[in-house]
DNA sequence: CCGTAGGTACGACGTGGGTCGTACCTACGG
DNA sequence: CCGTAGGTACGACCCACGTCGTACCTACGG
């Protein structure tokens, strides 16, 4: 079951709820931000500079997050987000790259 | 541009519309029982016997065309549906794998 | 010629999801 | 203590999508 988080487990992750989760142009962006950036690296939710309001933001993040896509913690009032990558990659294997591929020219 | 059929070339298969589509478990399921079978088998809508309407199956079958995904041609008095199992393994490369490790024990 | 089977086209309906505004909460900095 | 900035929660709205019934078209088989 997932946490008190809401972040599912590596077992628990489903596949339909990954793929609808990165069927959505801004999530995808956000995916691939992570995915180019440093492993592990922490961003904020407003970084990604989505052109949408804060609560569709939370929204967003909210869907990636129980997708299991990504991880967030708390760091003071700011909430942080990681990509999941190693997880991912594991479960997943080859479903970075296919975003990574995608806007680098590919698409 | 798509042909007169609603095939997208190679270059113009969009990962987002390829996304949507899988986000669907009936479509998922077409997909899995074309890239289980052998390369170029043809088969049938009907064949798949999809818990809905004939309405509805034509609906799911012209989404995955659309994204390109598979393609269908005329048959006598039926519609042969092909998995372009090559196209979608050079445009998304491993994106047939995660789908066929799905429901193989291993979700 | 008729019936049947496989598919499509069109219109309708209901639900889900992306969007927003607003209110609220929690740090951090004067 | 107050203001501000980052996020969340809740409710609302609207449209896209999955679903269906019906009508229709095209082979194929008596």
């Amino acid at each position: 079951m997932p946490d008190d988080e809401g972040h599912p487990a590596l077992a628990e992750m489903a596949l339909g709820d990954v793929l609808s989760a990165l069927a959505d142009p801004l999530r995808r962006h956000v995916v691939r931000e992570l995915a180019a950036g440093p492993d592990g690296a922490e961003r904020t939710c407003s970084s990604f500079a989505l052109p949408v309001s804060k609560a569709t933001v939370t929204h967003h993040f909210r869907t990636l997050r129980e997708a299991g896509l990504i991880r967030q913690v708390n760091r003071g009032n700011s909430r942080m987000a990681t990509l999941r990558r190693a997880d991912v990659e594991q479960r997943f294997p080859g479903l970075l790259a296919l975003l990574t591929a995608e806007g680098a020219g590919d698409a």
